[in-house]
DNA sequence: CCCATTAACTCAAGCGCTTGCGTTTTAAAG
DNA sequence: CTTTAAAACGCAAGCGCTTGAGTTAATGGG
């Protein structure tokens, strides 16, 4: 049976309001009683039972994090930058795993609301307007984070994929590329969509015209990767470089590349979207974008973080830029 | 301000008990007063405050879960696991990220000890029995995954690594190879070592002698595999087969021999511990030592829940064994 | 038609902590 | 040695829910 403070308090023969505003460090208790009650506090480890600090004051100190798989790496790096801020701010977090089912994204978001924690942070997920609404969740701590829900101002943190294709296009371009081709999964994923319109950005804004748009769709693994570039020797020009849209993607058409005798940057130039373990131990390193999430996870929680102190929020969207981070492969 | 049951119970005019009772499913309420506290609670989406009934039920429904990097694979699979049995069973999962700072686990451990959840897992970390000790949490529902404290009876769950190299040992064995090479990390980790005694065990067990091991000790890391085949290179005699104790010393050596003008599997095979997505991607894919670390998950929960059912655990240790996946490199 | 049995429901005491307010103590000022 | 304001502390209500014991209503057998 775990201490209570009414224990402590008894065996000092004080109250547990004593005990209570000398544990949480505040005014009203002499110096001496505070002393003698922290040192029984740690003889005895006491812990307060949070949930009645909780019940009794209104706030939990812990925020609630919603993702779809806990497997992506790229989830566990915002997951990352996340906790380390949530930390920093004095925040403990509490994860939930969604395993992408919508029904279990629903369940959590109603458990967090029953007062576990101070704030949500939704990282993509499926949830929809409708949804938040439902939960009456609309007016609660919550932000977003990659996932946009245009109807509802939320805060939202958002990555510029637009940017991060530009960058890679416009370095190609620095480099001499006049024919760059684009290995890509489904138009229909939002984020691939924005990097397509970045890379027809980047190729526009140089001067070259629609007619040298060189676009594949594949399916986003090693071998759709592989199979895209065999569609690019089936076309009457040869892009003398490639942007992947996707580690695996990339690895595929690297090992497609040298396959057909090519050689990797001389004769066909590769950049990477997303700056992956995998992307940077295959032969040679690929020089790839790398997408801030860590920053995009810090500042997730900044905000969410201000609206549970009932600052006002001065602008609910927020985005991060991704950087070019140059390797063998250009 | 969410509903509370006493709104819910005086707006129909019977008492919080009542509603209590009507929520939980239990016995003591009417056909036509459920239905209709029912229906209200859905029409106010109506959520009752899990703090206050964790406080007055004295239990949580969840499970906190420790883990030191978030952004391992190998954890976020054993969490995958432990996410759906939990699931199954009706727990909800507290995850925390310790970022292997033995301060923030054992303040995790501390606050979930105060009565945030039923039952602890702890996977792998760095706690030793004096912090369980003095956290008084020897007698708290709690479950080590992949970590062996010995001086206590911790219902624990391991991975017999020892019987993964020997499974890859005699997979080669069986391929006729003589001459075997083990490319590995420290020896000072605990797990590296137990695959080391595997090795020998394997070799031993199928006629060898000491005089046939071939060890060679590098980094964890790409580099330190391809470093790792370079000492081989130097040697007496050139192994046919190479264990490769972790995907990264993996693609090393397979990049090393390669260079080297070597064909795998022809002339020198290779087998990998644990069966990442990288070990399947390169070319040639791997055979691969499978580690069910989603096995381990769920038998861990199994076992957390037969605890806090306070069901008498027969055997506090269990065992999960890998498995070997062929592929091109054997 | 009455009493016993069971089902339906209410009461009220907690669970362990916080917090505003009132009371006592302390000590400095008059 | 008072006066008085501030500091130290206790009281008790309350956070929202559960639960055992007690009360009332419904049901059926004799």
């Amino acid at each position: 049976m775990p201490w209570t403070m009414k224990d402590i308090a008894s065996m000092l023969g004080v109250s547990e309001s004593t005990v209570s505003r000398a544990i949480n460090g505040k005014s009203g208790v002499g110096q001496k009683t505070r002393q003698k009650i922290l040192d029984l506090v740690d003889k005895y480890n006491f812990q307060p039972n949070s949930l009645a600090k909780g019940l009794a004051s209104k706030q939990t100190c812990t925020l609630g994090l919603i993702l779809p798989d806990i497997t992506d790496l790229h989830q566990t790096l915002i997951v990352k930058g996340i906790e380390e801020r949530a930390s920093e701010l004095g925040y403990h977090l509490i994860l939930a795993n969604t395993g992408r089912s919508r029904d279990k994204e629903m369940s959590y978001l109603a458990l967090f609301q029953q007062n576990w924690v101070d704030g949500i942070v939704v990282v993509e997920g499926s949830l929809a307007e409708v949804d938040i609404l439902k939960l009456g969740l609309n007016k609660y701590p919550l932000v977003l984070v990659n996932r946009l829900l245009e109807e509802l101002t939320l805060p939202t943190l958002l990555v510029d994929h637009q940017y991060g294709a530009k960058i890679a296009i416009n370095h190609l371009i620095d480099k001499g590329h006049q024919c760059i081709g684009l290995l890509i999964g489904s138009l229909d994923d939002l984020v691939n969509y924005q990097l397509y319109e970045g890379y027809q950005e980047a190729l526009l804004d140089a001067g070259f015209s629609s007619k040298d748009f060189m676009l594949v769709e594949v399916q986003n693994s090693h071998s759709g990767g592989y199979k895209g570039f065999l569609q690019f020797l089936k076309k009457e020009e040869l892009p003398t470089a490639i942007f992947a849209a996707g580690d695996l993607i990339a690895v595929g058409v690297v090992e497609a590349i040298k396959m057909g005798g090519y050689l990797i940057p001389e004769e066909i130039a590769v950049v990477c979207y997303g700056d992956t373990k995998i992307s940077q131990i295959i032969h040679p390193p690929l020089t790839s974008v790398k997408i801030p999430l860590d920053q995009l996870g810090k500042r997730a929680i900044d905000q969410l973080v201000k609206v549970i102190q009932k600052a006002e929020i001065d602008e609910p969207f927020e985005v991060v830029f991704p950087k070019l981070v140059q390797r063998k492969s250009t």
